[in-house]
DNA sequence: AAGCATAACAACCGCCGGCGG
DNA sequence: TCCGCCGGCGGTTGTTATGCT
């Protein structure tokens, strides 16, 4: 059984004062943020736990952290790669300089959420709502027509894929996105389409590719030359960086 | 003005994987 | 190989602010 991270009988809970965020500022800005943050708090005089320091100064007294409104285009972004990533806020946070994973967590469940409610739009599957949704020509499979996986987000974990349609026909199920408007999510994990396709994301300025290959359902995403393993989901981070943004939008899709 | 409901924000909790001894 | 420490991460809860009746 692992030790908790710090006595808690000894610490302080809650909103940090004034006080407090001087004795961390003053203690990092003398011996830098490098070091170990169990012991941190006792070194800075400080009754909290090492983690709360750290969450303090990441998310509010890091010099280059952005406090405050978010912007139209930051909302757009934002909803275009939690369509894409899902819940993988630190992802997510890292194409948004000065934002942290937190912020743009709280901001998603707060504001982003609720919008897209009130535009008629599952803001999980990122899919318009029954009600709102249009209608399908079947066999279709033009960019318009195509729809969005928002099982994106738990790719890596639970190796589902994002499938096309695969000249499946459209059903009364299917889910188009709101930021893409344009992928399809394939809810027959098992019948994966095997050959590589090609997508057109109209409104999603993002060019990738996602691959899943058997047997050990290793996710990649390729960006030009790069390509990037992703044995597993801690590992995304390594992502981040290589996601790319480009004028043509395109998602390979291979498995 | 008081009380309640909801939104927005801040922080905590616990799981997980990497790493070093 | 095992074990414990550490930090990253996402979910959840707690607190404060604001709006409404």
């Amino acid at each position: 059984m692992r030790k908790p991270c710090c006595d808690k009988r000894d610490t302080n809970k809650g909103t940090w004062s004034k006080q407090e965020d001087e004795k961390l500022l003053n203690y990092i800005r003398k011996n830098g943020e490098a070091g170990c943050w169990r012991t941190l708090p006792r070194a800075a005089g400080l009754l909290r736990c090492g983690k709360s320091c750290k969450l303090r100064w990441i998310n509010y007294l890091r010099p280059d952290v952005k406090i405050g409104n978010f912007g139209e285009d930051e909302d757009d972004l934002i909803i275009k790669l939690h369509a894409l990533l899902g819940n993988r806020w630190s992802l997510i946070a890292g194409r948004l300089p000065g934002r942290t994973d937190n912020e743009v967590k709280n901001y998603w469940n707060s504001h982003l959420r609720r919008k897209l409610i009130n535009m008629g739009i599952d803001p999980n599957k990122h899919s318009l709502t029954r009600h709102n949704r249009p209608h399908h020509n079947s066999n279709t499979n033009t960019s318009a027509s195509a729809t969005l996986i928002s099982s994106a987000s738990k790719l890596p974990k639970s190796h589902k894929c994002i499938a096309p349609p695969n000249n499946k026909p459209w059903r009364d199920n299917d889910q188009v996105s709101d930021a893409a408007s344009c992928l399809l999510e394939d809810e027959d994990d098992d019948n994966l389409p095997c050959s590589t396709t090609q997508y057109q994301l109209p409104d999603l300025n993002l060019e990738l590719t996602i691959s899943v290959s058997a047997p050990n359902s290793t996710a990649k995403l390729e960006q030009h030359d790069h390509q990037i393993q992703e044995p597993n989901h801690k590992q995304c981070s390594n992502i981040s960086s290589d996601l790319h943004f480009s004028s043509t939008p395109t998602l390979l899709l291979f498995h």
